[in-house]
DNA sequence: GACTGTGAAGCCATTCACAGCT
DNA sequence: AGCTGTGAATGGCTTCACAGTC
């Protein structure tokens, strides 16, 4: 009975180990070793054994782990082995991009319902879904039992946009609105903020070889 | 003379209370405490002072930082008292997103490049940009001494795709192509993989009352 | 009294190194 | 011989707690 805490870095290593076994299956190898794993995503064979130890034992000694059995257990251990209907707030650009993203529907996911409040835009279709009111969304989320929600809205808007999800039954939010949400009750949330990660790309490279001589 | 090395987690943050500080200079508030940034941004107190302690001291005792100054030492140390041009490798949904996302301006960032090597695309417009054959990259990155590259092509195509942007003197790259870019010469790389974020909390959402017992 | 800056302590993730299995 | 699983060691980030300053 294990009831360590899994580290949150485990876990998006996990889904990149998965990924890269996928494909190794569908090259059709069947059996790979930590240090091969390693190698292809770019981390420490340890730190693979490692990881996966906190779940249990998939591997055999002297061979290595069984790729298609290994892929089962990540996805399960993920939650993948069911299908996960996303709501999706906000119908500007982003939310296009998203709604006809595909790296969604291999991995599990669909968005089944796209939000907005602007008038202009609801009632437009986007991949087959038709822009609805914020009201519907209660609706949607009970109809399809959405646990997950979307928030591309713009900044200001994204605290009530969110509040409002949660409100009705979301667990999880996926934030691309470049503000920091403050909602308690355990709430997971996960940022994706493009001016952030650029901006450790310019402190990088603008101090690269002098070494941090700032003079500010 | 200071030679620690910074934690990538405090350029992380540092561009999160750049943007907070912002805000509040906005809202024409002068003066703030660390306590009242850590509370804005949802972090502890210590490791605000702590993250700005890694490039001098910023503050008064007993009073505080004053907003604007502060604001301005953070652009500067993220490199930001410059504009960076970017290209854009993809001409997708993603692509069209990312050329009209607002959040890049105002921090300096403007795409000065769009490519693909699909005929159907090349040539067509996005805000203002011509989509251009990827044979084009090597003087648009020179004109205009473009250093960072994104990458938002098929996850087939983006090994090759970046590469061929190092090969031309790109220093810095914004991945969202699915897959763990193999670089090598010190090029700094950030990955933003939505998969690998939903599925941290799809198994979240998962286990989160059943502490882990997942009997697989 | 209020708040910063920082050494020290605490904590957590990573890496090492090797026992154990095939 | 080859590779996994894991205790121990390491390294690094975070938090504490308080001296120092206004």
């Amino acid at each position: 009975m294990k009831t360590l805490r899994v580290p949150e870095a485990t876990i998006t290593r996990l889904s990149i180990y998965s990924r890269y076994l996928e494909r190794m299956d569908q090259n059709g190898i069947t059996t790979v070793s930590s240090d091969e794993i390693a190698e292809g995503v770019g981390v420490n064979p340890a730190k693979v054994r490692k990881d996966l130890a906190y779940f249990g034992e998939f591997g055999t000694r002297g061979i290595g782990y069984n790729v298609r059995d290994l892929t089962r257990y990540l996805r399960k251990i993920l939650g993948l082995d069911q299908n996960w209907p996303l709501i999706l707030a906000g119908a500007g650009n982003l939310g296009c991009a998203l709604c006809t993203y595909r790296g969604f529907n291999s991995r599990g996911f669909q968005i089944v319902g796209v939000f907005d409040n602007d008038l202009g835009k609801i009632g437009k279709k986007i991949a087959n879904l038709d822009v609805l009111p914020m009201e519907k969304m209660p609706e949607v989320i009970k109809r399809h039992g959405v646990r997950i929600g979307i928030v591309a809205v713009p900044p200001a808007a994204a605290q009530e946009v969110a509040e409002y999800m949660v409100m009705n039954g979301i667990e999880a939010i996926l934030n691309f609105a470049p503000v920091i949400l403050n909602i308690s009750g355990g709430i997971e949330i996960r940022n994706v903020d493009l001016s952030v990660t650029l901006e450790s790309l310019t402190f990088n490279v603008s101090f690269k070889a002098s070494q941090l001589r700032l003079s500010i």
